[in-house]
DNA sequence: AATCAAATCTGCATATTTTGCAGAAAATTA
DNA sequence: TAATTTTCTGCAAAATATGCAGATTTGATT
């Protein structure tokens, strides 16, 4: 017996992704616009809007610009483990770390990716300076990013 | 005269960073909560935080989890653009594609950095392909994000 | 195919939140 | 200091969310 069924993209259904490509435009989109432009109850879009986001499928996060908001220094770090057994610890480690917003393990040269928003270089030098002392981590390298063409979310519709 | 200021770091103030705090752990959360906390009129909240949205210093998305939602292959795309001249022209190519969900110039080896949902390995195939074919992308290099530990938004508290 | 159980949807009444606005307070400028 | 602009507050009206009971649908089992 199955008490509570884990979501996966084949227990999607269309409304589910109507719903989330309501949120992707607008994230504060009140259940009642939701209902009404998806021909549903409020309560209905109510209901699985709050699973959506309790399943994890989805996160209604507040993303704020780096640079208008004083993070000088917004950088990519990719990251080398040694030995290989250590990525789980060092990235449990790194993931604490107040000023990453996106951390991965990867298929390519590197082991982990780090990205990270800095108030300044010096701030970032002293980042990297940190993760380098953490036990496993044996070399990094760092590549800021200077323009930010595009940050979104992709097309849904993609899957369908 | 100044019809309209342009936010910049040293306009914000403590107000509205915590507005930002608030924004950040919750996208939904309503005016009088913010308000609650903050110890502030509703509309007092509600002006800041519109203003915040309409200069872009916070933006309020769902973001899907890649993997619930049937996004098989998540990727990073190091390219490199010969002749340098046409970097702004082919980011603003691969701005538009759908697949694309951050694109930004970097300062390191490569020019641009892509990164990618797609459906699946196939798909990340061609899409690759598709973007090889720009005029202008010399190269790329693509590597897989297997698995994702954070994915967050950073601390403000770091700009105090 | 029929039945039963579980899950989902709808609609309504109530509670809460948002919105629009006018006046008070604070900050800025001359 | 006075004038001007900006920001804040509080109130009433409108819109939205919430809780819930009953209807509908879905899925499993026989």
């Amino acid at each position: 017996m199955i008490s509570h069924m884990e979501k996966n993209p084949s227990t999607l259904d269309d409304l589910d992704f109507a719903i989330l490509s309501c949120l992707q435009k607008d994230g504060r989109m009140s259940f009642t616009e939701i209902a009404e432009r998806l021909n549903v109850s409020v309560g209905t879009a109510r209901t699985r809007l709050n699973r959506l986001i309790d399943d994890g499928i989805i996160s209604i996060i507040g993303r704020v610009d780096p640079d208008k908001v004083g993070f000088g220094a917004y950088a990519h770090i990719a990251v080398y483990v040694r030995p290989a057994t250590l990525k789980e610890q060092v990235a449990e480690t790194i993931s604490q770390l107040p000023e990453v917003s996106f951390l991965a393990s990867t298929s390519g040269e590197y082991d982990l990716e780090v990205d990270v928003m800095c108030q300044s270089n010096s701030h970032l030098v002293q980042f990297v300076n940190d993760i380098s002392v953490i036990e496993g981590v044996y070399q990094t390298k760092t590549t800021l990013y200077f323009k930010v063409y595009k940050y979104a979310q992709p097309d849904l519709g993609l899957l369908k």
